[in-house]
This record gives C-alpha cells, structure tokens and sequence, in this order.
RNA sequence: GGGCCUGUAGCUCAGUCGGGAGAGCAGCGGACUUUUAAUCCGAAGGUCGCGGGUUCGAUCCCCGCCGGGCCCA
C-alpha cells in the first residue's frame, strides 16, 4: 500500500495515501503513528506481518503450571505464547503487558535483563497488536503468573486502537456493527457463541440419534413455499427467470419423504421479506425434521426430550430463569387446544362452527384490530396472537389450529375445521411449529387452490400452488410427522437473552451513512 | 406502520432555560524496577448525526431526513 519515493510523504514520513480512505479524520490521527511505526520497522527490514511463529502455551496453561506458586517464584520452564496485547502498562525500566488468546489472558513481564537491547522496542507494541512471546515461567511479585520475555514478535500490527478497557464496548449498533471488537472485549458475546455452537450440536446429535438424515435443500427456489411468508427475489442471468430465496425447508424435505427417506432433518438458513425486531431477522435459522408413521402427538413427545437435552447442554440444567422468571423445561408440557385458549381470552367459547361474522364481533369487542377479508381462522390467529400467547410463559403446546390458516397441516381425526398441528410456546414466544403432514395430494391441490383465491385477493403471503410439490404427493407420501424448530429463538431462549440481535453473529442493520 | 427515548472526542458519558463545548479512560510528550482500571506531571484532540428554518448569534428551539434502542401494531 506504500511504496518508499514513490507516494507524496508528510512531515512525519508517512505516506499521504497510506491510511486508509474511510478512515474518518479523528480516526486517521490514532491511526498515523501505528502506520509509522510499520512504516519505520519496513525500513528495518522487520515485517510487521510476519509468518512462522508457533506457540507452546496457551494463556490458561501458564496459570495452571503456577497454580499454588508462591509469588516471586522463577520456574525454570520456558514457554511461548501468542496473542492480541489488550493491555501494555510501563513503568519506567520494566513493562507489563496482557495477553490474550482464546483460553484467557495472561501477563507478560518485560525487561532489559530479559530483552537487553530489545527491551525498548517492547514498549512501542501497542494496544490491539497481536504479539508472539517466549520466556520463562514466573510469578511476579503479586503472584501474577507471567512470562518473563526474552523473545518477542510482533505477529500482526493493529492500526486501529481497542474499544475502552474500563468503561467497555456498549452500544448496540456499534456492537453490531463492529461484532470482532464486540467479541474481542465482551466475554457475553463470545459466551453466547459458544452456547450457540452447543445447542446447535446438541440439536444435530439428537436428530441423528433417532436415526434422522441429515440433508442439504435448495435455497434458490422457483416458488416460495412450505410456510406463509413474503420471500426475497433474485434473478437467475443463465436461465433468465426470476427466483426466490426459501422461506422454509418443508416441501423438499417431504419429497425426501416420498422417496422413502423416512426420516429426515435439514438444520439450515431461511430468508423472510419482512419487518425486522428485537425477534425477527431477515434470515434466520431453523431445523425441520419429517418422520414417516408419526403423527403430532409423537412430534410432541420428540419436542420435549429434544428441547430438554438442548437445555441440558447449553445450561447444564432444564430448569432456566429467563429474564428472571423460571423455566422448567423437563416433560411433559401442557397441551392446551388453541381454540379454548382463545375461548378463554375473549371469555366466551369458541367452536370451529362458530359463524365468523360472531367471531370478528368477539374479536372486536376484545379490543382486537380485524380485517374485513379475514375469516374464522385468521380471526382466531390474531386473537390467540394477541391475547393469549403472551402469556403462556411455562412451556404449552398449543394444539389443533383451525384448517384455513394451515394449509399443510392433515385435518384432524375428529374434530372438523381443525388440523393436528401444534405450536410450542415458551416465555410468550413461538418456539416450533409442527403438524401432522396432509398427504392427501386431492386435497392438498384444494387447500392450494383457497390460498391461491387469497393471494388473488392481495394476501402477499398466501402459499403458492405448487405443481412439483403436488406431483410429488401424487406418487404417495406416508402418513407422517413434521416438525419446525426456531434455533435463534432457543438459542435466546438457553443464553438468557431478550434481543435476537444478541445470539446471531451479524444482525442485519440499516446500511450506516459515514464508515468507520 | 405508530408512540416514547436516543445520536456530543477513539471508548463511556456530562453539559449549555440560545453567547459558539467538558470529564474519565485511550492516544501523544515526560517521570517511575513489580504493575494488573498502574500512578504522577504536561500538551493535544470535536463538521456536538445530516439538511433546512427562527435568531444579531443554534450543539441547544422548530421542521425534515438518516442511524440506533425500547414499547406497541
């Protein structure tokens, strides 16, 4: 990037073009002298980005080999370690810095008996570099296990200068925005990647312990379908047509089903075109998961030994506080019928016989905004949404939706006008969503074909008909259980955490206007 | 989409009922042979989110826009 006698210089010998573009002006000034200084150990033929150190230590074994050392003790033992700096203290002849790699942190204690004429280069490391470091084994004085440096390197000069130690790296959208920075200074973050990481695995052990498949669907899709959702729209050049990000995994994974895949899962990424919020992101993470001859009730029983295990690893307990309130999620859940959940919010009964112009009157009445073009099913969704599933905090399976709002879901063995389907709900929030699967292909072109009327009629999120889908179906699918699992909402479910910005890596924000 | 809050130094935040801005930490110069939020001394560092309006004068008041947070839909 700087090429000596070729570029303009400033007064300080630092090439003009040498920092970086986007760099805004306050930024620029922390950022000269780091640039000089890399400029300056060029000229000495030191790279500032050099290859071939390796370590022998990690920061968390050099406080085991001192557990229990009294201070002041020399080991004898030497180790190499290496790190970002996060810290460098000098005091005049001696220079104490902090380490960190990903065990921990550990002190390194420099000085001319250690490092002789190397001792002053020592101290011009800056915070943020990442810095290699071999010496002896020692505690200091205070008891602090250290190396005692008599070889160092700096590995990767930081032009950049850390957030704050002491008063810490807060704001959200800068937290966001610069999430390496997040992790690098805010032990939380880096705990919630780890759990994250963990339930993730739990989730894939469990699955593949019961025999499930795991497999890879397609992303780009011709239609969008499987759940009722705005999706994204791209262009293939090649094929010139227009096409969809998924908006779920549910049509080919039940097609898997067909093809005598009898069970199967896929853990993976689906794209939603809509608002976004403390609980919804653009994309987001789901494992969905077809098991032939099951039904519902099997899907629940496999719920809660799935979710209790995921606690189990990410919390070492079932038994959670969330935001301050207790979770238990050891089985069984309650199963509570949605249409009696919303009978009792709107304190009347309600029965899929109940004629919709009685049900938007209760509705209404309840203080419950509806539309005009909503009928039975969509009017209890909005009640139950409203009324009733913020207060189901200890995990309930709410069970048998209405049929119009479930247009996969098989109808239910004896009730008409609901489907077996179940909602989990935990803390207020939806946490899977399962049914037992319509196979019935007759009827499924039906239930596609009253979608398709209210598409027509505006509902952007209405299912589209798909013809692959129904072929598919055509050629007989089993009875079967299905089942779709909100992995960001367990995993702020398991880490205690209210955002869902928090538990995924790189939220999705408004691009920002200046960079810096 | 609506309501409330918010944007000031690299970070965390004060502040001005309108007279043109401050602290701590970081950074810079100096002192210091046991620090770990080191300490002490010194000198710096800002388009007060952006644009417009009112005013002799706006970081502050008004309007719009942009970003973020919380709550509601």
């Amino acid at each position: 990037m700087n090429e000596p006698g070729v570029t303009e210089t400033t007064e300080s010998g630092i090439p003009e073009n040498a920092v970086p573009e986007n760099a805004v002006p306050a930024d620029r000034r922390l950022t000269v002298r780091r640039l000089w200084k890399v400029n300056h150990l060029r000229a000495e033929g030191i790279d500032p980005y050099p290859l071939g150190y390796t370590r022998d230590a990690s920061a968390s074994e050099i406080h085991d080999r001192c557990a229990g050392l009294e201070p002041d003790t020399r080991t004898g033992e030497t180790a190499a370690v290496a790190g970002r700096l996060m810290n460098l203290r000098r005091l005049g002849r001696l220079v104490f810095g902090v380490l960190q790699d990903y065990s921990g942190r550990v002190q390194l204690f420099a000085d001319e008996q250690g490092l002789g004429g190397r001792f002053a280069g020592f101290g011009e490391l800056d915070g943020g570099d990442w810095v290699w470091a071999r010496g002896e084994v020692i505690t200091t004085r205070r008891g602090e296990p250290s190396v005692h440096v008599s070889d160092y390197a700096l590995l990767a000069k930081a032009l950049r200068p850390l957030p704050a130690k002491w008063h810490g790296f807060k704001d959200k959208e800068r937290r966001f925005r610069r999430r390496e920075l997040d992790l690098l200074v805010n032990p939380e973050a880096r705990r919630i990647v780890e759990v994250r990481a963990g339930v993730v695995s739990e989730l894939r052990r469990q699955f593949e312990g019961r025999g499930f498949v795991e497999v890879e669907t397609p992303v780009l899709q011709l239609q969008a379908g499987g759940a009722l959702a705005r999706p994204f729209e791209t262009h293939h050049n090649a094929l010139g047509i227009d096409m969809y990000l998924r908006i779920a995994t549910e049509l080919h994974l039940k097609r898997l089903v067909v093809g005598g895949m009898e069970r199967v899962f896929e853990l993976g990424r689906v794209f939603r075109n809509e608002g976004m919020d403390a609980r919804h992101n653009p994309e987001f993470t789901t494992l969905e998961a077809y098991q032939a001859l099951a039904d519902y009730r099997d899907i629940m029983r496999l719920v809660e030994e799935v979710f209790e295990a995921a606690a189990q690893r990410a919390a070492g307990s079932a038994r959670l506080t969330y935001q301050g309130r207790p979770v238990d999620l050891r089985p069984p859940y309650r199963r509570a019928p949605m249409l009696e959940l919303v009978g009792e919010a709107l304190g009347s009964p309600v029965f899929p016989s109940t004629p919709p112009a009685r049900m938007r009157a209760l509705a209404e009445q309840a203080g419950v905004e509806t539309d005009p073009a909503w009928g039975f099913g969509k009017l209890v969704e909005q009640v139950f949404d409203r009324l009733a599933a913020p207060r189901l905090w200890d995990p309930t399976f709410v069970i048998d939706h209405p049929v119009e709002i479930s247009p996969l879901a098989r109808c239910h063995r004896s009730v008409e006008g609901l489907v077996e389907r179940f909602e989990l709900y935990i803390a207020g929030s939806e946490h899977a969503d399962a049914f037992t699967e319509l196979n019935d292909p007759i009827e499924q072109r039906a239930r596609f074909q009253a979608q398709a009327a209210a598409r027509a009629a505006g509902d952007l999120s209405a299912h589209p008909l798909d013809e692959d889908f129904l072929r598919a179906l055509e050629s007989g699918m089993p009875p079967t259980g299905g089942l779709g699992i909100g992995v960001d909402r367990l995993v702020m479910l398991l880490t205690d955490q209210r955002n869902l910005r928090e538990v995924v890596l790189f939220p999705h924000l408004r691009p920002e206007q200046p960079l810096r």
